[in-house]
DNA sequence: TTGTTTTTGTGCGATACAGTACAGAAATCC
DNA sequence: GGATTTCTGTACTGTATCGCACAAAAACAA
């Protein structure tokens, strides 16, 4: 169960057939098909191609595993988003490439999966406090990395850049819950797209620069 | 299976010992906790106070049960917001106290369920399409209750009336999500709040009349 | 009263599922 | 090379779950 971070040094028994982040990786389609109580234990040990013993050996039970999971998606996420908000261009440009490119993840084929987070995660909220307390983590995580970004920008400060922050990630996490109900990829864009200048609003016309 | 609306004449046999919307409305309260795929048929009968052939007997497997109850609670849902919406004030005040309502649903105690469209019918739209026609079904009908709403009021026609209406719901599915999650409803509140002049501007200063 | 219809509730069957024991395999350490 | 450690994979156990069969009960019809 120890993170093996790529560089363990060869440790001692029988070497792991098995990539443990690309395990995550073939786990987390499934649990964003079904969701965590409906995705079963041979599902996920066969999209991830090793066996049950296996799985609970590296991972723990199915809970332990659906957290692994949602946190290694999570760190994944955080990281293109910041990627995207420390990227060039203005604001506003930014906050477009981070919901286009969340778009394009929330409705891939063939699943349209929209966010784990969101989509999975919430649900078992009342029944698993752990998972709760990860996903909330997780969406802190997000709005902070926004509300770098506006506190960087030179938006004005009247609408504080928490308050952005919490209305980019709620225009966010709405397009996350439409993507999964089936809604179309371009119209999820065209309304991601009109929402940009309100929450940068640069009130009525043109977008400032930042 | 007819769904029998109070005035069913007394049909032949053995009459019911329930009543189905009483039924509907105690199943809920488990579906939101759980979530569809983690409810068992036996908490959903324990629940109802009567047992499964008879839930069986009387809604169909779980879909269907589900799907009813969906149905039962989107009615409900929708019935509520319009006539909060074609009630009296400015439209400031009628959204607000959309979300006001709306908060203190999802953030009621034991379990703070959030929004049931939201928080348990998105997660299985990938493997149970028609649960995911339903949600959309409600989503669309919220949706136009609020379209409406806007195109009564005197708001300026220049983000249309569906565009607010899509961005109004987005606010809306957004707090369902959070509250499911665990925020509190004082913070949700506060967000709502600031949300509703957003969505309704008159721009930056005062609301107008409406 | 006798027959008919519908609901109730106990109880059953078959399956699916989560989690584990155990023997064999593949590597390192000495 | 032998001992040790760790992983793999088959097989297993107990439980939970869904959905239904069937007899008894409660109403109406004649």
């Amino acid at each position: 169960m120890r993170t093996s971070t790529e560089l363990t040094k060869r440790s001692r028994g029988r070497p792991r057939a098995f990539i443990p982040s690309q395990v995550l990786d073939r786990v987390r389609t499934v649990f964003m098909e079904k969701g965590f109580a409906a995705a079963s234990l041979d599902e996920l040990a066969a999209a991830s191609g090793l066996n049950r013993p296996s799985l609970y050996a590296a991972f723990g039970d199915k809970e332990q595993l659906y957290i692994a999971t949602l946190r290694f998606y999570g760190a994944r996420s955080v990281e293109g988003l910041e990627a995207i908000l420390n990227g060039p261009g203005t604001i506003e440009q930014r906050l477009g490439k981070v919901y286009k490119g969340a778009i394009d993840l929330y409705t891939a084929p063939p699943h349209r999966p929209g966010c784990m987070i969101v989509g999975t995660a919430a649900v078992e909220s009342p029944s698993h406090p752990r998972i709760a307390a990860v996903a909330n983590e997780l969406l802190a995580a997000i709005e902070k990395s926004l509300e770098r970004a506006f506190a960087a920008s030179d938006l004005p400060r009247k609408p504080s850049p928490a308050a952005r922050a919490h209305m980019a990630g709620a225009i966010l996490y709405a397009i996350a819950i439409r993507a999964r109900l089936g809604a179309k990829a371009a119209d999820l864009k065209a309304f991601a797209a009109s929402m940009v200048p309100t929450i940068c609003h640069a009130d009525r016309g043109r977008p400032a620069r930042s």
